[in-house]
DNA sequence: CGAGTGATTGACTTAGATCAATGACCGTGG
DNA sequence: CCACGGTCATTGATCTAAGTCAATCACTCG
């Protein structure tokens, strides 16, 4: 199967080393230097660092065809780790020689730009989600982001507790919001399955 | 006095519409159409929108020098009101234009994508902030990383009301927390100045 | 001078964190 | 093949910290 790294353009990815990663492998930890620009082949990554308080921060959650270092492009060396959660292919494009190709390929930086931006739109997002205060406004507000526009439908690729760290809550109080949104008949779910029942998201 | 938008190219500037401001004028709201990309040359800009639930949260403070912009680049039109806290002079680029020359100067937008790229390491600061669960722990680390290295005092020129908001707190709680770390002998303040007087961060 | 905002603190309420216990499921090795 | 250890899922009891409500004071601005 050719791989799905759509995004990076055709010279770039002739230069990709491969990089196969067992479930659980690093691939890099912070303070490690950066030679290279990640992005998934297949499988899942991690983003992650630990907090002044020793709690763990989910940055991002990589899945096949996204870049995972795009914020790393000017940085000497990386602040978080990068775990493969499932057993993942990845590839990696030295960082030099990607500099070197958007400085003489405008178009493609301006794409590389307009994906940089759209990540500050997701991060924008993400820090408006962490403005609910209650968990369970905040779970659905979450739920809602995720269905794909015009369904009713998704089925999580990762645990709720992975989704509960996301969300900066404890996975006791997830269970609990998910326990309640389905009581109240918004949603109805089977593991990580769910289905929502009511789009009025004005009713309490 | 020269403006100090040292990050915009001279021939942009040249064509720089000036925007003069009064506190409290609205630049521009959610919905409009993106003409234009603002830098403020003077004065405090905010960004800030409402989430689902009406409260407020605050996306950035712009100040002198500052794009406010940079993530609607590519954007129809703005997700978030901007607002002048103060009597500001702002400058407008047509996105047109900008967008032709980024793409023709490769440089310039290279320290475009670098400025973006900053701005997620920004966000991702401010979510592991949010991280931090209990006011005093998530206030100390703020005031940490707003003390310019080296120093041990700082003056906020906003309203520590602001402030709250900006951490995800009621204002309320925000006072308490700073008058904890005032009682326990960790900074020192008065008004909107503070002196840090322990630098220990591992001590409770 | 009165209105509006920021600053500050107390009393009360509540929602989430913490602790704890249990069951389901899954892969692994004896 | 099954016992065992691990992670995920789930729920109850308790505690605590932040939100909410409320009152007061200082300050600025027209």
């Amino acid at each position: 199967m050719v791989p799905d790294v759509s995004s990076i353009p055709e010279p770039l990815l002739a230069i990709a080393k491969p990089q196969p990663l067992t479930a659980g492998d690093i691939l890099f930890r912070p303070g490690d230097r950066v030679r290279d620009i990640f992005a998934v082949e297949t499988g899942r990554l991690r983003l992650m660092r630990y907090g002044a308080d020793g709690r763990e921060l989910t940055l991002f959650v990589a899945r096949a065809g996204d870049i995972l270092t795009e914020a790393a492009l000017f940085a000497q060396t990386y602040h978080c780790y990068a775990i493969a959660e499932v057993a993942s292919q990845a590839i990696a494009i030295p960082k030099v020689q990607l500099l070197n190709y958007l400085q003489s390929h405008p178009a493609q930086m301006m794409a590389w730009l307009e994906r940089v931006t759209q990540t500050v739109q997701q991060l924008r997002t993400r820090l408006e989600l962490r403005n609910i205060p209650t968990a369970r406004d905040r779970l659905w507000h979450f739920l809602t982001l995720s269905v794909p526009v015009g369904e009713r439908e998704c089925t999580f690729d990762r645990p709720w507790k992975a989704i509960a760290s996301e969300l900066g809550l404890t996975h006791d109080a997830l269970y609990r919001a998910l326990a309640a949104l389905e009581r109240q008949g918004f949603i109805q779910r089977r593991g990580r399955w769910v289905r929502w029942l009511d789009y009025d998201r004005d009713r309490r």
